[in-house]
Parts: C-alpha cells; structure tokens; sequence
DNA sequence: ATAATATGTGAACACTGTTCACAATTTGAA
DNA sequence: TTCAAATTGTGAACAGTGTTCACATATTAT
C-alpha cells in the first residue's frame, strides 16, 4: 500500500506547514521568538491544534533541528569527493562555515540545542553509520579514512579516524561559534585565516 | 573616599546575595531553570525588588556570565607559564576543557549566551588588552606569542598571532561544546585524544 | 524636623507551554 | 445508508515567565 489516504495526506500536509512556519520564524526573528502561540497564528490554527501533530515544543524543535541537519549536509555536499583528501577535508571544513555564516538562526539552533545521545554508541555503531552518504559527520568520517588510506594521515595509538573526525569537527564547530556568536567583530580575514588553520592542523596530523 | 556608606555596602551585599543565588540555580537545576522568582524566592525578596539593583533578567545573566569568565581565569592560571611554549599551550587546552567538564553548567551558559561585541575592535585594542593578566584570552594570545618567539609557531602573511590564538581557542571551545552537550558518550578517551589534538595542531602551525 | 532619595511590595499585564472537556468532521464497517 | 469510532480543531483555563507601576517604608542629607 504506497499510496496513502486523504487523511494522511493533510496530516503530513499541516505537520509540514507547521515546520516550515517554525523555520521562517528562525530566520525572520531568531530562535527565542519561537513560540507555539506565533507558529499558530500563521498557519490559522489555534494553539492546542499544534498538540495533534506534535507532542510538545521540543518535538517540533527536533524536527526542526533535524532538517537543519538535513540542510547542513547539503551544503557539504557540494564538495566534490574526488578533490584529494587533504583538500577534500579543507573544503568540507570551509562549507561547513559557510553554511553557519550563511544560516546563522539555523546553525545557533543546531549549536544551541541539547540533542540527547544514544547511551552507548560502540565503534561498530560508528562505522556502520558511516555508510550513510549524506550524514554530515559520516562524510567528514569517510575524509578521513580517505586521507588515512593515501598516507596522508598519519594513526597514533589511541589516535585514529574517529578522534582524528571528531578533532576537526571541533575546530570548525567551535570556529563556526565563535565568529557567528562572539568574535565575528574581530580584525581577521575568517575564510583566509580558517582555511590555513585547517591546513595546518591537517598538517599535524600527518605528521610522523 | 574609600569607605562606602551603610548604604552602599547592603546594595553590594543585595547583588552579591542575587548572583550567588543565581549561579546556585544554575548549578543545581541548570540554566533553564533560572528565573527571577525563583532567585527572589531563595533570598526573600519579591520579584519586584530584583529591579532595584538590576535593570533586567539579561542584566543578571551577564553579570553570571563575567563571574563564570572570571573562574574559567582561575582554571587557566593553574597553568605555570614558566612551561616551554608548546607544553604551555597544551596544558592550557586542557585546562579549559577541564572547566567546561567540571563545570558543564556554567560552560554551557558561557558557551549559549550571546554576548555583544563592541562593534570595532583593533588590533591595537587586542594588544593593549593582551596586558591584562587574568583574561583567558590574554593568557592564550600571550601563549602564542611566546611561541612565536621562541620560534616553534610559524608567522604567514595573514596568518599571526591573533589569528592562531583564535584558530587554538576554536579547536579548544569545540572540543569543549561537543563533549559537553553532544557527543560525549562516543567511546574517545577524550582526555588523550584532546592533547594528541592540541599537540597536532600546534605541531602544524610550527610547519615551515 | 524635613525634604529627597533609595528600597521593597502586591497587583497587574502580556506573554509562555500545556491540558482538557467539548464539538465537528472524517473514517470504516454493519 | 446508518451508526459508532476515531481523528482533528477549539476556547477556556492553569501555572509559569519577565516586567511595570503606584504605593508604602526606610534611609540619607539638609
């Protein structure tokens, strides 16, 4: 049974009018004008109605963050996979900033917003998700065993692809931060300065 | 006239009393759970009276916000500044997440709350202010510079010391950010992979 | 003693997320 | 077609929030 019912339709029709009324609320006035009461007022339903598609606040804030995850992983899917892997990596990290320069409302969200972990993730866990093509985290995970394969990063004991991953998600997640939130202001050209920042903590890690 | 007035004194203690409570809140419940009257409740005041001595919630959380600042100094000046440049810049990563790990509160209020920027800030502003001894990022920039001296950090055209104090904050503040709130139950022995990092970073930014 | 200032309060206002009894609609089956 | 069941939307209410304001009290300065 593919086809669904008229009933299901128009339920899949306002959760969506309800997302996307959350999201332009986002970007018009910042995430903490997001309430109940004005994503109600736009899509003329009363503020209760919002309880029968979506359990509470929190549920459609992750179903909001999940599609600013969605769109982050477009944004990185613009670099091409087959720059070489130092590049590759460099210019992940550059799209990655890019996008929170470019969706500042959205990536102070993602940034913001406290995702509950799975309790126990295992290596397995890790490397299977990693097949997952469009998962932001997966692509840069994929980067880096690129780069471990051709010899261009160099495995330490307790050191390999997943810290190396998680160790250049941080810098540019805390780049992104900062020059979105706090130091934007700053005297320094960001594009050139974080570009050669990655370049060289890629450098070090390749490094014997 | 360096004796304040009775007066004077109790309005000093009122604030302290609002502070203490507050960041008490913050660090029992969290930072959601900080509200203007559960502060007067825990000092016997009406909620009202909050507004004789600040003129907002926002007024309140900044002054949280610089009391926190101000203990995040305290944990980077453990760090002896008599250590060699590189293992002084290493330990002063660690030290900073070790803030934020023992402190997750008061770093995830740090870290979400939006602090102004004044508008324009120079280079001359940032050497100047790189004086004050009790700045974290002081500490840091003069970490830096240290390494460049002693030549183990290496200068490129658009690429100095401001900009690799910032780059090194940025890897630090991300680390700190996706233990804390996100990915702190992957199965990364954090605390050895964030040296071998801040090592590899800094390794790389030594890179002719 | 008196006028000026500072400090604290209760009540109210406009918000917020959430719940609930109730009505209207849509659905599936007899 | 009829009828019961399930779904969807509503207004009213509740407890909570930050904030304001007229009013009373207490402290200071003249």
């Amino acid at each position: 049974m593919k086809t669904r019912t008229p009933r299901e339709r128009r339920q899949e029709r306002t959760r969506h009018d309800i997302l996307t009324a959350a999201i332009d609320i986002i970007a018009e006035d910042g995430a903490d004008q997001l309430s109940l009461r004005e994503i109600a007022r736009r899509i003329d339903y009363s503020p209760a109605a919002l309880y029968r598609h979506f359990d509470s606040k929190e549920a459609i804030v992750d179903a909001v963050c999940n599609e600013a995850n969605r769109r982050l992983g477009d944004s990185l899917a613009v670099v091409p996979e087959t720059l070489p892997p130092v590049e590759y990596l460099i210019e992940l990290g550059m799209a990655y900033l890019r996008f929170a320069d470019e969706n500042p409302q959205h990536f102070h969200f993602i940034a913001t917003w406290q995702i509950p972990m799975p309790p126990d993730v295992t290596r397995e866990d890790i490397e299977q998700a990693a097949d997952n093509p469009d998962d932001p985290f997966s692509r840069l995970y994929r980067g880096i065993q690129r780069g471990i394969d051709a010899g261009k990063l160099h495995v330490r004991p307790g050191y390999g692809a997943l810290e190396m991953a998680f160790s250049v998600w941080a810098l540019a997640h805390g780049m992104a931060v900062l020059q979105t939130q706090r130091l934007g202001r700053m005297p320094i050209d960001f594009p050139a300065a974080n570009r050669q920042a990655f370049a060289d903590f890629i450098t070090g890690m390749g490094s014997a």
